[in-house]
DNA sequence: GAGTAATGTTACAGATTTGTTAAATATTTA
DNA sequence: TAAATATTTAACAAATCTGTAACATTACTC
């Protein structure tokens, strides 16, 4: 699965420079030097990471950044920021404005490099697609069906929820108050132990005959999609 | 939690002020003048930032730094090299070799300040990697699994927090008392010799037949993960 | 609005982990 | 070498954690 990569930038040796490197490296790139026709790309195409150039002719960098970080859509996406090397200023802010990385240039592109690669890795839970696999489990989002070995398994709407959390990062281990926070989300008024007998539901439904049982205990620390 | 900072610089006067005044600033910092022994001790301590002296007596700065960004384990630690020229081939050559920053001496101290507080600021949270290794010994956090030679060791809690701790800086010896506060932290009305109970129960656990043992006593002061 | 499904809480049994103690070993010191 | 000091480890009781059944409550469906 590679990557979607969008460049915001106007000076166009860099521009090149990246496209050139990035596709080399696998990743899907696109760009505009625009600010605007930026803003509503990144919307709409919904790249996985977006390069951000401090200055731009039309819109600053950092007033793009204010918008993406606003929009509930599009917040997920890491940013960073590329900026000419000098002001110190300009870095704090750019930082608080939220965008997760910053870099000045020139820079080096293995540097840069590693952090899409980091930043990437931290945000994958973000990135969803039609359908997840586990080994023989299967959760196809669109029509909101389970199977287990072909077969379909009914699940209530929380356990599928909660599967549909796991399942985004299989092995990973949530504590009980992370998937309050993912998987229940608004009101977390809810005991901690009750994420406990909705994982036995789970349990009971997708460890179907003949298959390895498919969710993890970590004592003391919560539970994993793994056998 | 204060970061540490490691500097490597041969002009005495220029180290005694900057140690001064990091310390002053709350830093732990140690320092080198040796390059071959700085590059050996950054590897081995991994601190938070490095202050990397362009001109040193036997290795140039240049040169470590180029070392340590190839070195996948403290690539992520940022360098701010300092040099005595102002000439910009020297900069383009720094920073390309990878430095996060660049200052020429003689310079101001708030302003470095404020390039390292940047600095940390936008490293630390990419430098908590997932995963840690000592030799044989593998760590995963996100999975939560150890293993020694691919195999999969089960641990207690205790145990692996343990492990975890002692393995974020391997050979460095840690007290009783340091193990208390790191590991057990909260509830320290715990005895001392208990950890050396759970000592005992990791050592059980991680030295697995045909393979070193992996933790060393150090008597009257405490232990250390090593052979 | 009755019936059904889903959810959250609680209680309790069982399993695992933890801290403490004490005796056995090991190491250093005099 | 004996005494003093420090560490290892087994054993055990206490504490903690988990799985699940049962039940009350709330939300949906027809």
């Amino acid at each position: 699965m590679s990557a979607h990569i969008f460049v915001v930038e106007d000076e166009k040796p860099i521009l090149t420079l990246l496209t050139y490197n990035l596709e080399k490296e696998g990743y899907k790139v696109s760009s505009s030097s625009n600010g605007e026709e930026a803003l509503s790309v990144i919307k709409e195409k919904k790249p996985d990471l977006v390069l951000l150039d401090w200055m731009l002719p039309d819109l600053s960098g950092i007033k793009i950044c204010q918008y993406l970080k606003q929009d509930e859509k599009v917040k997920n996406i890491p940013i960073i920021m590329l900026t000419a090397k000098g002001e110190e200023e300009d870095k704090v802010k750019g930082l608080n404005t939220g965008a997760e990385d910053y870099m000045t240039k020139p820079f080096s592109f293995p540097e840069l490099l590693a952090r899409i690669k980091s930043l990437l890795k931290r945000v994958k839970p973000n990135i969803v697609s039609e359908e997840a696999t586990y080994l023989d489990l299967k959760i196809d989002r669109e029509s909101m069906k389970v199977f287990r070995k072909e077969k379909e398994i009914s699940l209530g709407p929380k356990e599928y929820k909660l599967l549909d959390f796991l399942i985004k990062q299989p092995k990973r281990v949530y504590s009980r108050e992370q998937l309050l926070e993912h998987v229940w989300g608004d009101d977390i008024n809810v005991e901690s132990r009750t994420v406990d007998v909705h994982i036995t539901r789970l349990r009971q439904s997708i460890n179907i005959e003949g298959a390895k049982p498919l969710i993890r205990t970590v004592r003391s620390a919560g539970y994993s999609l793994e056998n």
